[in-house]
DNA sequence: GCCGTTTTCGGCCCGACTGTTTTCAGTCG
């Protein structure tokens, strides 16, 4: 709606409203669908209001709009075809489209190669050659749907950027900012802040990096490049005394800094990425502390910048104390070679005591689970007593956790006995098969799985890889809601690539009074460390060291189940 | 079309870079 109103000249506040709520949908995390048919108030999300809401409802209730179809009539699709080209904007587009006609992207092609688009009013050589490129482009990418990174596939390579850059000698910090900053689970592109000494510039610097495959833009201040794996990295320089309004500015949320700017405003101050300005006066900038003082708020931490209710939450003081990886006292979730890991029990109790853990849990799968060698009753009874022994030979100084990770079955129950679950000190249990359930049947499933009288931490709640594999269909609000009931734990599955539940619903199982448990669901050594990428997205989710299970004295945690 | 610590009207973040122009519009983040 926001670039087809564009394209007709539509008033530039109504095209903004449009995208800020098309940005904000986004951002949710929750869909909106799911919410319409709760009948939730969808004005309640930010930048929906009524019109808006009602829009949503519409697209919810039939699958499709009638004042966008309406709009798609209006406007040739040639123009929004074009618009999509980097470089290409409403304005641009439609001047092409009504200068030379073009219909398709393919008659576009047929008239840059013909050099008719350089003699367009406004265009040249440059914007022809440009249009040209992007075109073959986007022809030899055809069917790689250009997804976003997992933070964990980036981090090397942010560390590498941030080595390069702080080689530089006029250069006093660097940072990572942007979404990488925040925590998500995944990126789009990397933004990075860079502070120099007064009238120092980094740029020059750091495109001579060595994995950049395409200088985008670059002025004495930011630039743009391309990686050769096809990340984009932005960078931005700025003086010393602008290191927190600029981190602060590029660490975003867009939606986060937008409010933030707002309130400043209608406080008669003004706030960019240099500084916090009264006037001409600079009354803010070197630090975020400093920034965010400036206006009335305590430091928010990164992870908390997405318009949730963290600005607010700031004014009244009520911000969380985010949990952080020192606080976790063990670990809930590991597999060892008795089934699909790589970890002898030993090594498992080696890993968790080198990283200071009171306890581990063992949580091999079940003989359902046939794939990984799923354990029956008879093997895990065995692993059992070997674990008893181990816990003798370590004298306290950690305690291996007897458990497994119970299969969820088609119909709901548990893949062991109950005598075998009864000896078990926590039980997770997950699902692993029937992912194309109905939503009732799954999400009744679970529930039922979890309604077992156990210590039950539910595995990987929805059952996301990312970039991988939708959620199964589950209404994971009523599993919440079962969980706040029966006083069940839902994990965080430290998982890169599942990060499960997510940030929104460890908030909402949070506001619910669900505890969690925060794991690594490691398979081998050198995964303990998703602890790291699993906080992250606890954090994400508001969660304290109160609201996770795993930060507690051994006995404490064990208490913690309904 | 949204929104409110100047609240139901009248505003709406702010700056960098590019390509084209010869002082700036368009695009992007």
């Amino acid at each position: 709606m926001a670039g087809l109103r564009e394209v007709q000249g539509a008033n530039k506040c109504r095209v903004r409203a449009y995208r800020n709520a098309a940005r904000s949908i986004d951002n949710l995390g929750r869909s909106v669908a799911e919410m319409a048919e709760r009948g939730e108030d969808l004005s309640a999300i930010p930048g929906i209001g009524k019109e808006l809401a009602r829009k949503a409802v519409e697209i919810s209730a039939t699958g499709s709009l009638a004042d966008l179809t309406r709009l798609r009539r209006q406007v040739p699709r040639a123009v929004t075809e074009l618009m999509d080209l980097p470089g290409l904007g409403p304005n641009k587009a439609r001047q092409l489209h009504e200068a030379l006609g073009v219909a398709t992207r393919s008659e576009l092609a047929e008239a840059a190669q013909a050099g008719r688009i350089r003699r367009v009013p406004g265009f040249g050589p440059k914007t022809e050659e440009r249009i040209l490129a992007e075109l073959a482009a986007r022809r030899s990418d055809k069917g790689s749907n250009r997804s976003r990174f997992r933070h964990a596939d980036v981090e090397q390579v942010v560390e590498g950027l941030l080595a390069h850059v702080r080689r530089d000698r006029g250069v006093v910090r660097a940072e990572a900012a942007g979404s990488f900053r925040r925590g998500k689970e995944t990126v789009g592109d990397i933004d990075m802040v860079a502070a120099c000494r007064p009238g120092y510039s980094v740029i020059d610097h750091f495109v001579s990096f060595g994995g950049i495959s395409r200088v985008v833009s670059k002025g004495p201040t930011r630039a743009t490049v391309v990686m050769r794996s096809g990340l984009q990295v932005d960078l931005r320089s700025v003086d010393k005394d602008s290191w927190g309004a600029a981190l602060h500015y590029f660490t975003g949320s867009r939606a986060h800094t937008l409010k933030i700017r707002l309130m400043a405003q209608r406080a008669g101050l003004k706030v960019n990425e240099y500084g916090v300005y009264d006037g001409d006066r600079k009354i803010a900038g070197e630090t975020e502390e400093d920034v965010n003082a400036a206006l009335g708020l305590p430091y928010i931490e990164p992870e908390l910048r997405e318009d949730r209710g963290e600005v607010e939450a700031g004014l009244d003081g009520r911000l969380p104390e985010l949990v952080t990886e020192g606080d976790i006292r063990g670990n809930l979730h590991t597999h060892t070679v008795a089934t699909d890991g790589r970890m002898t029990l030993r090594q498992v109790a080696d890993g968790a005591m080198a990283r200071g853990y009171e306890y581990i849990a063992v949580t091999d799968h079940t003989q359902s689970l046939r794939i990984t060698n799923g354990q029956d009753p008879a093997r895990v009874l065995a692993q059992f007593a070997e674990i008893d022994r181990l816990n003798d030979e370590l004298e306290g100084r950690l305690r291996v956790l007897k458990s497994a990770e119970v299969d969820i079955l088609l119909d709901g129950s548990l893949d062991l006995p109950d005598g075998v679950l009864r000896e078990m000190d926590v039980v997770v249990c997950s699902v692993h098969s029937h992912f194309k359930l109905p939503r009732k049947h799954q999400t009744e499933r679970i529930i039922r799985a979890i309604s077992k009288p156990c210590p039950i931490i539910l595995g990987h709640g929805t059952g996301r890889k990312i970039n991988v594999r939708e959620p199964y269909d589950v209404d994971i609000e009523a599993v919440i809601d079962a969980a706040a009931r029966l006083g069940r734990v839902l994990e965080v599955n430290g998982q890169p690539e599942r990060l499960d539940i997510n940030d929104v619903y460890a908030k909402m199982a949070k506001e619910a009074g669900v505890k969690l448990s925060v794991s690594t669901d490691a398979h081998r050594l050198s995964e303990f460390d998703f602890m790291r990428h699993g906080v992250m997205q606890a954090r994400r989710g508001w969660l304290e060291a109160r609201d996770v299970i795993n930060t507690l004295p051994l006995e404490e945690m064990l208490a913690s189940f309904g």
